[in-house]
DNA sequence: AGCTAGATTGTTAGCGCTCACAACGCCGTG
DNA sequence: CACGGCGTTGTGAGCGCTAACAATCTAGCT
């Protein structure tokens, strides 16, 4: 019974070095680019590469070369604007270096998941591990496992062992509220992430640190889960302290510690009557694309997602080719963009 | 001299088989659940495996089954809240069906990027690939391609002969007509998408279909290019109609194409001093998580991304594995979210 | 007790590639 | 003219695993 079309398997680099009338050697050397090949040869092989559409078998070369060239990304929440911005960072520089990306999305982030989501990956034979870890517990957890290869975290902080790249949120932070003082606040009010987050911590720590340094007592933080819902009910909350005890602490500024929330938060003040940035000024973080056409366009920090994942990627290749040893802890430089929503109120 | 720590190779099946004392292919049998194995043998075996840490050699296996259990994701914009919705859909799916998946992002959608992704995944022996490819050149491109493996479409329409998997667009945007002539609006204007893409067009044709069968004339398209800024600007046109000309086709009621472009024409109509939903009412499409908080909170069309992942992924497998053949062509129902931006005067 | 089917385990041969080394030229030099 | 050296090519082994087959053992039956 003759073969039916389906089993015909690839070519392999047999298939060639017998269509080029050379050793199978010389193939894989000319495929690897050793210069010891005669310009001749070269070309024989290259056209019966093409003539029989061959690709090198990357199973047969990780086995033999121990190395699967393949990383890994786990991340949480990879919906929201943030992680998703990382992901293709990470994903674009890892190409350029000759990496494939898998990556692995967590939903809520329990531990037991993390561990799975290495387990995942190792079964795979990742030859490293970048993770977006933005919240204390998952960094933790992380720190505690003891992956069988490299692992690089994302916005997990510098506190622990592990080689790190973040945004300098606190830097982040002191900016902008530097930026409303400067406009002629009194105080600036903040808005704050959950708990758990190190972002949250980082971003509130920067407000506060510029507060103090300035003199001012900061004022009792608000808390949010980064929902625009959670901005919404603090918003409230501040348009009532706008209007009714102009004696305590007056609300003329607020920093909320992302966009989302400050998105509620301006709903919160336009439905209170209060004009903003004319009564109060407003201010978020990471400059989600929508920022830009909010009511009005929000005042908010830039983060350069870009070179996170370039730098991300280049700290895990030097550890995995054995070239970096230590935990390096790698901080990306955040920008201010001004819009319209914290322009003192002459111009509003 | 002594072999330094970091030659030690993580061990091998044959190290398990010495370990247990048992042959490497009993172990083989116990790891991948063969029924005929003595309970006490599987026992010493998974002992073995534990206390070694043994696991799996993924490039091994693959080089002998000719199965990398990998899958390739292309997907453009990724940072957009749909695609990166759908990614995460399918990664999930994925995994539970015991496959890697790789992504490729990918920017602007040029044709050469595509095939140099493909080549990529290709080149790490992707056994398929779900590439989300909203715009038709992309889907023209890929089926010009002609990859070495399955390949379905998410968001890529049903005319060309690749297995797809779709939101119903188009019924989506019927819903969301249909709820808005139901409010008693004598007509529905429309902002839509960028030209190229699938999704406009499905979008725009279940609104044209609906007012054509109510006997409505469509007034004129108005083009926007997904971003808030082209909404602003059709938002200005708006405002502009239905301030000015209340002879003409009067503008009471616009369905706008995705969000954010909705997010645009609130603020134009709200700078217009036009009402919503007052004296305009506007819909929108994806529900964004920040749609809820808009001012008004936006009535829009959900999708149900990890529905889309789950069928996308069970799709491409079936190819896989030979169980389909044909290029089928799935939908996926869309659900209208109603809110107040739609909500009819009497009760705004 | 003798025999056989079925359960259980072991043996062998590759999968397609890279690495180490051997072999074969060809050149210039003493 | 012989020889060393380098550039070029080929040969053989083996990476760690699974699949096919062979060998052994067990239990059930006549």
């Amino acid at each position: 019974m003759a073969q039916s079309a389906e089993d015909v398997r690839p070519p392999t680099m047999a298939d060639v070095a017998r269509e080029a009338g050379v050793s199978h050697q010389t193939v894989s050397r000319v495929l690897s680019g050793h210069p010891n090949v005669r310009a001749a040869t070269r070309d024989q092989v290259t056209v019966a590469i093409e003539r029989l559409g061959y690709r090198r078998n990357s199973a047969a070369r990780a086995l033999v070369t121990r190395r699967t060239r393949t990383l890994g990304v786990i991340a949480v929440n990879t919906a929201l604007y943030g992680p998703a911005s990382t992901l293709t960072g990470l994903e674009e520089a890892a190409r350029e270096e000759g990496y494939l990306v898998s990556t692995v999305s967590l939903r809520a982030g329990s531990g037991q998941g993390l561990k799975d989501a290495i387990d995942h990956l190792a079964a795979w034979g990742v030859e490293g591990v970048v993770a977006i870890t933005p919240q204390r517990s998952h960094v933790q957890a992380l720190a505690e496992l003891d992956a069988p290869f490299p692992v690089v975290t994302v916005e997990g902080g510098h506190q622990l062992d592990l080689p790190s790249v973040s945004l300098d949120q606190e830097l982040g932070a002191r900016m902008v509220t530097e930026h409303l003082l400067a406009a002629g606040h009194g105080t600036v009010w903040h808005v704050a992430g959950p708990e758990d987050w190190l972002e949250s911590e980082a971003r509130a720590a920067g407000w506060r640190a510029v507060l103090e340094e300035n003199g001012i007592r900061p004022p009792r933080v608000l808390a949010g889960d980064w929902s625009p819902l959670s901005g919404y009910r603090a918003g409230q909350e501040l348009a009532g302290l706008a209007l009714a005890r102009r004696g305590a602490t007056p609300v003329t500024a607020v920093f909320v510690a992302n966009d989302q929330m400050a998105l509620g938060v301006l709903r919160a003040l336009r439905e209170g009557g209060i004009r903003t940035p004319g009564q109060v000024a407003v201010a978020g973080f990471d400059d989600i694309p929508e920022a830009e056409y909010f009511p009005p366009p929000l005042t908010t920090v830039r983060q350069d997602f870009a070179a996170i994942g370039r730098r991300s990627i280049r700290l895990l290749v030097d550890h995995i080719e054995g070239r970096a040893k230590k935990a390096e802890h790698l901080l990306v430089q955040p920008q201010l963009i001004m819009r319209a929503s914290t322009r003192p109120s002459s111009e509003a």
